[in-house]
RNA sequence: GCCAGAAUGGUGGAAUUGGUAGACGCAGCGGACUCAAAAUCCGCCGGCAGCGAUGCCGUGAGGGUUCGAUUCCCUCUUCUGGCACCA
């Protein structure tokens, strides 16, 4: 057979094949109520421009379980859209003078032949765009609606501000503390904004987590503890010689009686008066505020405070509480002030130390003695002393008995709090959908667009000055009328979450004149039986989504309680980076791509050389990011080594759930794998029609490698449905295919086995590098098309039946033998073996037989001493 | 700071329920083929000791449970993701 012939080219077969599916219409979904359907969803992608590996990564994923999905018969919705609203599109108009609407569309076209060229199998029908007034329109009517059944609400609250551009920061724009644009110190500044009731889902959000069996544990333990429900207190104190009260809450009313200063936020009530005629805690209180708004920053920075100079009473003990302004405590989070109890809590025990303020110990240890608060504080639970009625109590006596006391006196109730706090859903911006509310001149009052009036469209045509949202300057936007009423709208927009927490639902019914979603189509196809996204979504997008679904559950557009049903996190994609050091010192990062390296016997990097001979420096493996000149281009690598390469490599080099790390010799050795498979495939085939499959006349080696074909139909089938071991499941085949060639002979029964492999595998082979197998396919002579006439291959029972399997014999606990033994034999007789075995004898050497520990057809371990 | 992960040969990783540590790749080394190169094929490939058979050690560090621990428990180190206005 000439050379030509078996030479693999993915250039000439992935456009063909890529084309038959697009005529064909091969993955258009359409809701067949007699066939199990399977809804696959990946995270959609914000239309950035260009596809990165992450997502290629997110989409191969998705596309493998989709395609397996649909080899087991099922009706597969995998759709894809854009989440198309954002800052990007922003700084991208400021930068380019463009508008933000056309950047988006033409990101989105190009990025759409981009998808096109992986072999994706999306149902391109269903496609949404959330910049899209049909979208968005559904969002701002539902808006209104839960508007109408007071899950939303206004409320002033704290936002990064710049006070020369005059503009609310992202804190994405606050780089060290200052504005990115101009330098300034941020400080926190209170505006009004929109609220949605996510508190009031709460308990819901964390109780319906219990049944999210398909989801990764870890992503179940951080939703629960960022809802992090809490049992505890709200304490109101008196203020000495005023009117005023300060509450508080506390989840440890059992420290109670060590409580010795209570820490406000400069914003409080208390602290705003204080500042009055105290200059320099009025100063204090200004740089308070002059930081970025984010709970990490709050959390890391300098803990400081000072005295206001008011003192809240003791309600048990009569002590003189000072209360003290502190930096760290924020008046959007709970009461705005804290009770503190340094001799119990870590924080408040630095703070003590630094500021001189008292330690009063009031928790034992359990197994008694004294707390040791000589290098921290003592933050268990213990039993109560100093306490007045209360010592000896232990926690949960000592919380109900002061619980008790303190609500008798009718000045503290108990109380569950949340962590989770109320969605802020208003931003600042231009680039997003309109927050559909109006103002009624005059009257003040604030009421929600009429639907008919909806989609409240952002304007097309509009200059970004990168400051502030042309929405807010533009008046012949804003004045409006309702109901023969002259009126204001608000010119805030919607945070981009609320478009990609329903994105999912609009996909079963993407172009439904009538309503937001098509409650039979949504009822068919949801939940979403596989979701993919990257681990950094697991709390917010992940949480939003949750409590939209119960929203929209609650409003009676779809059935059930939760909208996805299993859960995949990717990691992420990284590669090595490299750079070389410029006159003044700073660093030159140089593409991977174009560093020649060298490497030492061991394979280790020693040198690198980039094309315009600098000396490079390696940084080692790290995210592939446009900063550090270390992105690989999908588009490059698709051009280079055709789709099936790229996305064979991504899901062999690593677990989905793990990082990936890039890497151009492994990407070659995927290439290499394909060549080989196409390569022997064609010369299978080119041996003409083979004998059909006589079972009965199998010599043993015959049935040695067809059991090996059927235990590796077992594991791929497992690994792909049930681990989603991607890796692994290619591994197994190659470990297949490694054992068929060394098989040379040619007799008529070893082509019939091989015939049974290549089909087998091209199969198992095709939810990973499709159009390959769709050739391979046709070329093993199976007659229509592998997306519609293949079905996954199914294990023989007696194929599966091994001959002989081995058994391993441990003296105290060490491998010393293996014996190879018919299945099931009996444990007596594997006893004889093993003792009867030379290196069992030599290692027992002479000493008794204490213990026989048997692990039916794997393992004896012979305890001896 | 808080929450959640991760750590195994030169290297990416495998070992699924506590049962042979290093599957399958990559890199490297040796060989075959070739005028040569590419491609392809074959072999070797954790450390230490030993001519070898083989033995001992070895899964980030330290402890524990167990006949047996990469796997379970405790303490610690380093790295990664998230922390509510990047998406």
């Amino acid at each position: 057979m000439a050379a030509h012939d078996v030479a693999y080219n993915p250039q000439e077969i992935e456009p063909q094949v890529q084309r038959h599916w697009d005529e064909q219409q091969t993955f258009r979904a359409s809701e067949d109520q007699g066939k199990e359907k399977y809804y696959c969803l990946v995270m959609f992608p914000y239309p950035s421009g260009r596809l990165h590996m992450g997502h290629v990564r997110n989409y191969t994923i998705g596309d493998v379980i989709a395609r397996f999905q649909r080899l087991q018969g099922k009706n597969v919705l995998n759709p894809i859209g854009w989440d198309a609203f954002g800052l990007p599109a922003e700084n991208a108009a400021l930068k380019n003078h463009a508008q933000p609407s056309d950047w988006t569309y033409s990101n989105i076209a190009y990025m759409k032949e981009q998808l096109k060229s992986l072999g994706l199998s999306y149902d391109w029908s269903r496609e949404v765009a959330t910049c899209d007034p049909d979208y968005y329109k559904w969002e701002q009517r539902f808006f209104a609606e839960l508007y109408r059944k007071g899950l939303v609400y206004k409320k002033v609250s704290t936002v990064n501000w710049c006070p020369t551009d005059g503009t609310v920061l992202a804190n994405e724009q606050v780089v060290e503390g200052r504005c990115w644009r101009c330098d300034t110190p941020v400080e926190q500044r209170e505006i009004p904004q929109w609220y949605l009731k996510i508190t009031d889902y709460a308990e819901e959000l964390l109780r319906d987590l219990d049944q999210l069996e398909g989801w990764p544990e870890r992503v179940r333990t951080m939703q629960r503890n960022w809802i992090g429900r809490s049992e505890g207190l709200e304490i109101t104190f008196a203020i000495e010689g005023a009117e005023d009260k300060v509450t508080v809450y506390t989840t440890r009313p059992d420290t109670f009686m060590g409580v010795t200063f209570m820490a406000i936020s400069a914003k409080h009530p208390l602290a705003v008066r204080a500042c009055e005629g105290n200059p320099e805690l009025a100063a204090f209180c200004k740089e308070c505020i002059t930081h970025k708004f984010a709970e990490a920053d709050l959390e890391t920075m300098e803990k400081k405070g000072m005295p206001t100079g008011l003192f809240a009473i003791h309600p048990l003990n009569g002590r003189r509480v000072p209360l003290i302004v502190a930096n760290f405590v924020v008046m959007d989070y709970g009461t705005g002030a804290v009770m503190a109890v340094p001799a119990h809590d870590q924080r408040d025990y630095e703070f003590a130390h630094k500021y001189g303020l008292d330690i009063v110990p009031v928790i034992r240890p359990t197994e008694g003695g004294e707390p040791d608060l000589s290098a921290a504080a003592f933050t268990e639970h213990g039993i109560l002393f100093n306490s007045g009625d209360f010592d000896g109590l232990d926690f949960g006596q000592a919380f109900n008995a002061i619980a008790d006391r303190l609500v008798g006196m009718g000045i503290a109730q108990r109380k569950v709090n949340y962590r989770l706090r109320d969605w802020c859903i208003s931003r600042q911006r231009f680039w997003g959908a309109p927050i559909p509310m109006v103002t009624i001149d005059g009257t003040g009052e604030v009421v929600p667009e009429l639907p008919e009036s909806m989609p409240v469209k952002l304007p097309t045509d509009v200059t970004i000055n990168g400051v502030v949202s042309p929405l807010k300057t533009d008046e012949s936007w804003y004045r409006t009328e309702i109901n023969g009423q002259a009126a204001t709208r608000e010119t805030d927009t919607f945070d981009t979450f609320m478009e990609s927490s329903w994105y999912y639902a609009r996909y079963c019914s993407p172009r439904d004149e009538r309503g937001m979603v098509d409650p039979s189509a949504a009822d068919y196809w949801l939940p979403v039986d596989q979701y993919i996204g990257g681990i950094e979504h697991a709390v917010l997008h992940l949480l939003y989504a949750r409590f939209f679904f119960k929203l929209m559950r609650d409003a009676g557009m779809v059935h059930g309680d939760e909208p996805f049903k299993r859960l995949l996190c990717q990691g992420m994609v990284l590669a090595d980076a490299f750079y070389y050091l410029n006159e003044k010192g700073g660093r030159v990062w140089v593409s991977p791509l174009k560093a020649e390296v060298t490497r030492d016997e061991r394979g280790n990097i020693v040198s690198a050389v980039d094309d315009e001979g600098h000396e490079l420096r390696h940084e080692g493996m790290i995210k592939m990011s446009k900063s550090k000149n270390n992105g690989i281009d999908p588009e490059d690598m698709v051009r280079l080594y055709g789709a099936d390469t790229v996305r064979l490599f991504m899901m062999f080099a690593s677990p989905a759930e793990l990082t990936l790390e890039w890497r151009q010799s492994g990407v070659e050795g995927a290439q290499r794998f394909l060549r080989r498979l196409y390569r022997e495939v064609q010369e299978h085939v080119a041996k003409g029609a083979c004998a059909p499959l006589d079972r009965a006349a199998l010599s043993a080696d015959q049935r040695k490698l067809r059991h090996a074909l059927h235990q590796t139909i077992v594991k791929v089938t497992d690994d792909l449905a049930r681990r989603q071991t991607f890796n692994t499941a290619i591994a197994s085949i190659m470990e297949l295919l490694n054992e068929a060639a060394r098989q040379k002979d040619d007799g008529a029964q070893w082509q019939a086995i091989r015939h049974e492999i290549y089909n087998a595998v091209v199969v198992m082979l095709y939810p990973i590098v499709p159009h390959i197998c769709f050739r391979l396919w046709q070329d093993l002579g199976n007659t229509g098309d592998i997306d519609h006439d293949a079905s996954w291959p199914v294990a023989d029972p007696e194929a599966l039946k091994a001959l002989e399997i081995l058994i391993v014999v441990q003296v105290n606990g060490k491998v010393r033998a293996r014996l190879t033994v018919e299945p099931g034999t009996p444990e007596e007789q594997i006893k004889a073996l093993a003792l009867a075995d030379p290196e069992v004898v030599r290692f027992m050497a002479g000493k008794a037989l204490r213990k026989f520990i048997y692990v039916k057809d794997r393992l004896a371990n012979l305890v001896v001493g």
